[in-house]
DNA sequence: ATCACATCTTAACTTAAGTCAATGAAGTCG
DNA sequence: CGACTTCATTGACTTAAGTTAAGATGTGAT
């Protein structure tokens, strides 16, 4: 598993044998079981996660229901908000498939970039691109309605829908199950008629 | 002006004589006036804004619309996503008010950060916090309804409500101008009952 | 002062999501 | 196998946002 680990982080640096090794000797992976729960809402943690396979879905529990806001799959990475902002954590975190994970806890960090200065370079850009990408979906997400969220979810990331229950996806779409339930059946009709 | 970038910099960091020398030689502050646009959509820029003084609005224009997503007040800054993506912008950025912005490029950071590492870490650690935020104002959106967000608009930043026009308030909160008008209308009323 | 333009409000009507309840379909376990 | 649970769908009704259009208010410019 290391392998595709190393083949991402080629797409950003190319790794010194010294850097890959000590990688390797930090035996970051994990494989963990579909419905393991990582986080839970009020724990501190400072653990962050790098998909390798699997799901995972962030959520919070509002008046008794979740609300799904994030999925990550293969080549994703989570730090959760509690690892950043050093407060009990507001949401779930949890594996919907049998998953491996890189894992690692932020105390890692210091020591690390100090040995490997490159490697916090490289985080910055990173992270940058992860901001980047959060607002655009932020932006799509308030410039469009549920159908449209629906649609743009086929077409990014398809899998997802063959994956994840609808009652999940149809949170992660800001609506009900039967919302989204009424959305498949007009975009069937649509189709149809077309 | 200078010395309230370097007030909101000492939060995370304490600047060197040299340092504070260095950033002063730079000559980042500009004053803009108000309606000035800082970007358009289509154009490519590599230009990043720290706002000082006033407040700065991003758009998009679908349809003839402009779609607000975000202000951006005293000691927020903003780096356009077509600076890290490199593809020209989705979006215009224009000033709301007269404005006093520190402004720099990204083919200044090389150089700078070669010459003051220390600032290559702050601005990991800020970029991560930043994504935090982002995250958290996602979620809190998908969460809410259009009416929760304006109460929660009215308790975070109540000053825009001041500032801002209502149509782009209005857009800012994902609705029309009649909506907003109209859950105004409602919550005087359920004051009124109260 | 008035005219033009931008902004906000109101009203009547349409559209789509929420709610509640019932039913159907699929999978699990004793 | 049948009982149970979980998830998805459907229907009837409610609620709130979108749409369209009309006025009200405000502001700046000439």
């Amino acid at each position: 598993m290391e392998q595709q680990l190393f083949q991402y982080l080629s797409k950003y640096i190319t790794l010194t044998e010294e850097e890959a090794n000590e990688l390797i000797s930090m035996d970051l992976i994990r494989a963990i079981p579909k419905g393991s729960i990582l986080l839970r809402e009020g724990e501190r943690s400072i653990r962050s996660y790098f998909v390798l396979k699997g799901c995972l879905r962030s959520y919070y529990l509002i008046d008794g229901e979740e609300k799904t806001t994030a999925f990550y799959t293969e080549n994703q990475g989570v730090t959760p908000q509690c690892v950043t902002t050093q407060e009990p954590s507001a949401y779930f975190l949890v594996c919907v498939e049998d998953c491996v994970l890189a894992t690692s806890t932020s105390d890692m960090e210091a020591p690390f970039f100090e040995k490997f200065p490159r490697f916090e370079s490289l985080c910055r850009v990173l992270g940058e691109k992860m901001l980047t990408n959060q607002q655009m979906s932020f932006d799509a997400y308030m410039n469009s309605t549920p159908e449209q969220r629906y649609l743009l979810l086929l077409e990014n990331r398809p899998d997802l829908i063959q994956r994840v229950p609808q009652y999940q996806l149809a949170s992660y779409l800001g609506i009900k199950p039967e919302s989204l339930s009424r959305i498949r059946k007009r975009l069937l009709e649509k189709k149809r008629s077309a």
